[in-house]
DNA sequence: TATTGTTATACTCTATAACTATA
DNA sequence: TATAGTTATAGAGTATAACAATA
């Protein structure tokens, strides 16, 4: 039901202690490797002062504008209650914008504003140096492999 | 610098939102993947009220006795600050004990007790089938590239 | 002086329940 | 009745500063 070859040598704990099955095993790998991309996000962004969720919505708003904030907050894979903290927070900073829909009066659609995108046109250039560190890590083809293994585990057609 | 193919088409945002640049983002992949292992995690040990961190300790404690709690929670990557709430956690359950070492009156070496032994055994069949389940996600040797792709994420010679 | 474990604290992310105003 | 957005709140995970006991 597996068959995959021994991957024991992948994984060094720190200080010479036995990894024993952990070495084999996706949450941690995936938790560790998170954290790595974290790091090298917080020290490639520290200047903007932005957070990957904020950067993912800016991203969201500028290919999709006039979106409602249920659809952005379902598409960031985000609760739309938790939602709206993260959209304040952007809005506050005159990034972005809820404007009202003519039509229904409960919802709201959002757009950038000028600065949201000046801003995302800075955030944008220092991703491309962020994605490419990360993908010198993995040699050539990584990144692609990686990418497609990522959206296969990710493929909410499995979900218990 | 990258040279990597097109892979749009691998991230389906729910509800025809244009994904743009965020398809080809690790850190979204990875947070999404991270999002699927942890539904599938809780799924599969509701019954055993055991959290991912927890589980790690246990698997830690098992295959590196007497280890002191810096040690530990250093392989763990969490910091020895938060390391002891989480040890406490398992430590009231009865699962794992500190030992005063002999030697250095400041330092405690980390033991499991038998009944973290047995509960352990049977996290561990648990684990196997939630492993089982993400392999078949990602098909025939998915799971070893994915391995060692996240283990070259990870590495710390590469940080900031 | 430095190290081990600890407390206190704060910030982010996430999760649930309940509310409002509209539809 | 149902939906879009909101508020309040609680639980985890993570971060820094500072402390006591010991080395």
């Amino acid at each position: 039901m597996d068959g995959d070859a021994d991957s024991e040598d992948l994984l060094d704990l720190p200080g010479a202690v036995e990894p024993g099955p952990l070495a084999r095993s996706l949450a941690f790998a995936l938790r560790r490797a998170e954290a790595a991309v974290t790091r090298d996000f917080d020290a490639a962004f520290a200047a903007e002062d932005i957070r990957p969720a904020q950067f993912a919505l800016l991203r969201v708003l500028r290919h999709n504008p006039g979106l409602r904030q249920s659809q952005v907050s379902f598409a960031l894979g985000i609760q739309r209650t938790n939602f709206v903290p993260l959209l304040d927070s952007v809005e506050r900073r005159g990034l972005a914008e809820r404007r009202t829909v003519t039509g229904d009066r409960r919802a709201s659609a959002l757009f950038l504003t000028r600065a949201g995108l000046a801003l995302l046109d800075r955030l944008e250039a220092l991703d491309a140096e962020h994605e490419a560190r990360l993908s010198a890590r993995l040699g050539p083809g990584g990144k692609a492999a990686l990418l497609m293994l990522l959206a296969r585990l990710a493929d909410r057609r499995f979900d218990p």
